[in-house]
DNA sequence: AAGAGCGTCAACCGCAGGCGA
DNA sequence: ATCGCCTGCGGTTGACGCTCT
């Protein structure tokens, strides 16, 4: 098209240019943003008043915490999406400083990938039990099964995957929470949302993330000794972060 | 060295809801 | 009741940078 980042309108569309973020920080600053679609005219913009709005609220706001995710962050964001889903800006309240783009982002790009990774569906956060989302661990299997080498591998991992199934049989833990009882807002008490037992049948991703445990990345001390994985009842007795959960994924 | 593929994230789009006239 | 305006939200896109081959 040779709009070249302009609308029908005229108005400039993509990336902003510092010039652009200054005249917007400024006019903010001294008047506030008052109505949006305003503001681009009074401050001297080439824009739309709504991507005014979204580049103030997403990146240039002062109160804006850059960088990377905490765990405790992630947490969070885990066992809010739990219960609140997709709700992106109601997530937002929980976590001061971060906007509910950055969070979206977030989700989408890292811990959705990484619930898949470990066998749950991202938006039940529950194990995945169809048959298709199986089916490269299945495959994986079978290639082991053909490597005789890996014997004591694949009995290991019998184990594991036994326990895998025994838990995706089992009723969660304890019920659901609550949706009814729960009203937003007002805000939730954070040590509910990063603590509570209602959140006991998700994976907790402080123990579960990626290159955590062993450090030299090897299995954990419990492999080889199958029996060492009976009665596994919680998500990081599972060691789900395995690196062969990774492998065959 | 180069280009294909992939991951990330800022920004856009369309829609829904709130509100005043 | 309904219309139009405005804002906020969630899904999606596309540019850019990095990694892999």
């Amino acid at each position: 098209m040779g709009t070249m980042g302009r609308s029908e309108s005229g108005l400039k569309k993509g990336p902003w240019t510092p010039e652009e973020d200054e005249k917007l920080i400024n006019y903010i600053q001294k008047h506030g943003h008052g109505s949006w679609r305003a503001l681009p005219k009074l401050a001297g913009l080439n824009r739309c008043g709504k991507s005014c709005r979204l580049r103030w609220t997403n990146y240039l706001r002062p109160d804006i915490k850059r960088g990377k995710f905490s765990q405790d962050e992630e947490q969070t964001i885990l066992n809010l999406h739990s219960i609140l889903g997709n709700k992106w800006s109601a997530i937002a309240t929980h976590l001061p400083g971060r906007t509910d783009n950055e969070i979206k982002n977030f989700w989408n790009t890292h811990l959705k990938k990484r619930l898949i990774q470990m066998g749950f569906d991202p938006m039940t956060h529950r194990p995945r039990t169809d048959i298709f989302s199986s089916l490269p661990h299945l495959l994986a299997l079978k290639d082991l099964i053909e490597n005789p080498e890996q014997a004591i591998r694949i009995q290991n991992e019998a184990a594991r995957l036994n326990n895998y199934l025994t838990y995706i049989l089992q009723p969660p833990p304890l019920p659901p929470p609550d949706l009814a009882s729960l009203t937003f807002p007002p805000p939730l008490q954070e040590s509910f949302i990063q603590d509570s037992v209602a959140f006991g049948h998700m994976p907790d991703l402080m123990t579960t993330s990626c290159g955590r445990g062993q450090p030299d990345g090897s299995w954990n001390t419990n492999t080889g000794d199958a029996s060492s994985y009976e009665g596994a009842q919680t998500w990081s007795e599972l060691q789900l972060d395995d690196p062969y959960f990774h492998e065959i994924a």
